[in-house]
DNA sequence: CATGAATGAGTTTTCATTCAT
DNA sequence: TATGAATGAAAACTCATTCAT
């Protein structure tokens, strides 16, 4: 679980990604604190699937059991119950991934890996909403502006995240000095995206497939040495 | 201006693009027509921006200056209006496009066409709410479901557009024959879509322009012959 | 048809009723006259069954398949509409019973013909709403009083009808002379609304039965000499 | 006050009716609880004049002094406002002949009482809108179909209650045997209903007091030993 | 800290009515 | 006279938010 964001933030590189929130050093939680928790789990599915304008906070009451009043007691207004949930989304599939490449050694495998986790998990994640990053950016530009500096932050961190280990790579001699790291890690996040969008809207994941395989494509043919 | 879509449907190929919208058949439009046309133009761009769930009654009104009834006059429900302004967002993509490519000759030209469209448009059209089909991509696949099969039909009307230049290039020994036009239509639009997202979420279209250029090399190494 | 009702008024008896209305001396209508009564005829039985209140003037759009401007072109508001409706159910009613008493001779049989009427004709009664001058009754009172003229109008015509029959009967010597013709009226109509009321609420015809044949026996035991 | 009707049902004979509220029994009402019961007997006497489909939100706001939030907070909606209207509405009736039967001994006495209310209370009655079973019965049956249940519930329990009466009677040596108690108690009703209608309407109680003596006569004569 | 109850401004939609054509 | 199109007020209902307890 993660909490206290606001007042201790430890980076802790697990994997291939810095991870913002504690992990081995868990304080123990206090009762707002679990409840807080607790709102943001049961509302995360709800904000991804219905979006930040098309959540009310009647859906919130009903995701939770919990009352209107516990929920203002423990967040100030629906922003910030959003922003939570946001970070929370992306904090669990940091986790995910991170988990999901550690036993893979070379960058080359971890850099697949990352395709290979959404060959796996693309049904569950087409359940739950799709890509929370994906729908946020969508929505944060115009509608819920307060999101944006976070979605920024989070594509920040994920491309530093591939970027870095593009730079491994190089480092141990497995991918190619000459090409850019953050550019490749760009390129693979759209390709994901788009992949992801177009999968989900056109209810076929082969479509998401074809752009997996093409990072791929990309990293057999213009990455590695 | 288009109307009479659901009386005269007359499919004329505009560049590459088969548009189902009259063209020199223009009857003239009742007072109903242009009410309804006017509503639809002075939404679309609320729409983009805000969202489908995002877009109260009361933002049409202010952007129309007309009264709640006229609007309703006009259309059955918000839904309705939300329909017609997708419609009308994705027939003005792709008059725009055909506009665009119109005296490209080659099919290779039209190809990077498409690309150059949103080099030269980019601005605009992160002004007005970004691409309308991602936004509806992503709204409507949870949370506005009445959009989910127009979202479907154009994207596939949009596979099928670049798809057809494929294969007229295939014909004209433009492009290698053992290629699946389908499959790289479907590439082009998940690197346009992606290229998108993160350009405009992350103010820099120097992103955009990344997809772009992916674009233009897969049109240059793996189309051409 | 019943028409020019503003203009000319004659009273002919039809039986024992006297009914406002032209039968033999119908003028020609004028294409707004024809208008007007086909409005009323199309909204009578929206107006029986749902009401004033719930009758809207898209009820009566739907309903005529005219426009809301034919409608306010030949009736000042909806009130009028309704109060016209109103006078055509009674005038509608006055002439079935009459007819269907025509050929009875007797005022036994005429009074009791009465209560047949509504043996043979309560299913088609229930089906269109029930007695129009008991839902106009109940709604006119406190909600459309501009209507409650009109029934105190009808309902001491109908009263004067059956009061004018018990009176040729007394007249003829079928009757007593000692009871009042206009009690007696009122007694008959209050089994026959109250039977009404009961029977259609409770999806029970014979409950109406049971007030009719309450009728017949006071005719019988209260009333024949 | 009546409350907790959901949870714990008690009934206990009270007169001749059996009233399915608490009486000695009554738990301390919940803040919501009196909420709830403010705005039932605040708004009783507007939908009892006004009808389900003439009575607005805005009506109910306006006789409570509360806000529309506080109502739907305490009803799903307007019907089932309206519905808990009626049940009051029905259990006031109920509780108020009960009061009045109390002291009178005989079944006799009993049934000549509930014409003895009418003939103290019409003014009252008529004043508040007429007989609510009479209202929601004409205007249930085919608007507010929600409501009829309920009707009928309500008129088979007003039925049994003085068939329950005329049975005691007939036990007691007071009435005939051979007379069918229901088919008396719906006599009565039909006479108290059809009275009611018609004095109502006419301005008159003279008419409701002719159909209360006609009752008493029906006593007299036909069902007295 | 959480609840229950309320607020008031907001939502979408429908109303009776009007009026230029 | 009838239509098509609009109005503006009102309809039912929901929203995010607050606060006494």
């Amino acid at each position: 679980m993660f909490h206290k964001i606001n007042t201790i933030k430890i980076n802790i590189p697990i994997g291939i990604f810095f991870i913002t929130f504690g992990k081995d050093f868990k304080l123990p939680m206090s009762k707002a604190e679990k409840t807080r928790q607790f709102i943001i789990e049961k509302s995360a599915p709800i904000f991804n699937m219905k979006g930040y304008a098309g959540t009310s906070l009647a859906d919130l009451v009903e995701a939770t059991g919990l009352t209107k009043g516990a929920i203002y007691g423990n967040f100030e207004n629906k922003d910030e119950v959003a922003t939570a949930v946001y970070k929370y989304h992306v904090y669990v599939l940091n986790k995910r991934i991170a988990n999901f490449l550690r036993e893979r050694e070379s960058m080359t495998e971890k850099l697949k890996g990352l395709a290979d986790y959404y060959r796996v998990n693309w049904k569950s994640v087409f359940e739950h909403g799709g890509c929370p990053i994906q729908n946020a950016s969508v929505e944060a530009d115009d509608n819920a502006a307060f999101l944006k500096r976070h979605v920024q932050h989070s594509i920040s961190g994920w491309t530093k995240g591939i970027a870095g280990l593009i730079e491994e790579g190089q480092k141990k001699g497995e991918f190619r000095k000459n090409i850019s790291p953050e550019e490749y890690a760009y390129t693979i996040i759209m390709l994901l995206e788009g992949g992801m969008m177009l999968g989900k809207i056109m209810n076929n994941h082969k479509l998401l497939y074809s752009a997996l395989d093409r990072i791929d494509a990309i990293i057999e043919t213009e990455m590695k040495k």
